[in-house]
DNA sequence: TCCATAACGGGACTCCTGTTCCATTTGCTG
DNA sequence: CAGCAAATGGAACAGGAGTCCCGTTATGGA
């Protein structure tokens, strides 16, 4: 009796199956913004890859293993982050950042995609809750520094503050239907920031 | 030439049209807290609800149709709003309010699947829309009770600080896994009445 | 360069979702 | 309470999503 291999991709990732897997995201992506995800045919995706359907159905599986690889993908193209000296600033950075995301047509689409696969597939789920996490780490350094500063009391807590800054925008983004604009977005850092500055987010010492 | 009859179920409401709009409606919640939206299937929920499949197909078409049916069902019941003399305190009974919902098993993975199909169908965001702009009508008051009382500046957005409250809670139900406790609720209010404080809802007059 | 085999591609097949047809039940109205 | 038509329910039907089989292509290692 032998083991089966590992999964389909795993033992010969180089050439012709990196390109299948990027022409594929790219489609998956494409298919996603313009049809939204209850909409999702992997026969379709297949087709604008040119790549067999087959070949789809083995190396994802469903549509919701697609995106849940579509989402680890674009987690590892990570975005620079700016560094202004002040904190409202830096929040502001981030809000704008998150703001812009969400507003483009084609990364506004494929988010809410992603968030809707993620509601009802726990691997897609996971791999949403680890996206978030990377971002929020990334920007997590800004608030630590302005505890450093004394902007911002000892024992605050740096992730609350920046999931605090993209919460109303997402809120905003999924039940309301309303556009977000600039102004929302400088809106959301400032109440983060206000926040945070009374202390909300700090730990009992 | 006849003109074609308005929607089913709407001619004949009473009786048997009732009788089953409620018994799917409700194989419907059940179907979406235990499955998910994705797995969701009309011939299933037509089976718990002891009804003809074509019956569902007839009178709601889709999936998506029939959540956005489920949603005003749901807007209707609507809960008695707590009044204390506190801004912080009828915040925090607000975020708790949400906090239950989202925690409930049932509710929260309705919520999921509600919020998950208005991504992908015009028609349920619009009930989705509806249903969070009544919800947030209904605690406005509070806030601006406040504003009167002078705990909050003049031309505070009383809809603008309800929504701060529960977006932080929508956050963290939707994007990381984290479990939604009584302290986070609390944090949520707290973070709210802290900004709008701060003058950050209120709009230059 | 050559070989073993991982990975792909096309087509046939299956099962399940959604539609259509018509007989039956049951609200509503006079 | 009687009759008309709205609404339902079952069954047969159609179309499409996902699976399986097997021949073909091309990768990674010797």
């Amino acid at each position: 009796m032998e083991y089966e291999g590992a999964d389909p991709g795993t033992v010969r990732p180089g050439g012709r199956t990196a390109r299948v897997r990027a022409a594929v995201l790219r489609a998956a992506g494409d298919a996603m913004a313009e049809r939204g995800f209850a909409h999702l045919d992997l026969a379709d995706i297949a087709r604008r890859a040119e790549v067999g359907k087959t070949t789809v159905y083995r190396r994802w599986g469903s549509v919701t293993g697609l995106v849940a690889d579509l989402l680890t993908d674009m987690a590892e193209q990570s975005l620079p982050r700016t560094e202004t000296g002040s904190l409202l600033d830096d929040l502001k950075a981030n809000a704008r950042l998150v703001q812009r995301t969400l507003t483009d047509p084609r990364q506004g689409a494929l988010f809410k995609a992603v968030i809707a696969a993620a509601t009802s597939d726990a691997r897609t789920a996971e791999a949403l809750h680890r996206f978030y996490e990377t971002r929020v780490e990334e920007w997590a350094p800004c608030v630590q520094q302005a505890v450093v500063r004394g902007e911002l009391p000892e024992g605050t807590d740096p992730h609350e503050v920046i999931r605090a800054v993209s919460a109303p925008l997402y809120y905003r983004f999924l039940t309301t239907g309303d556009h977000l604009d600039e102004a929302t977005a400088d809106r959301a850092a400032e109440a983060a920031a206000a926040a945070a500055r009374a202390g909300v987010y700090a730990r009992p010492a």
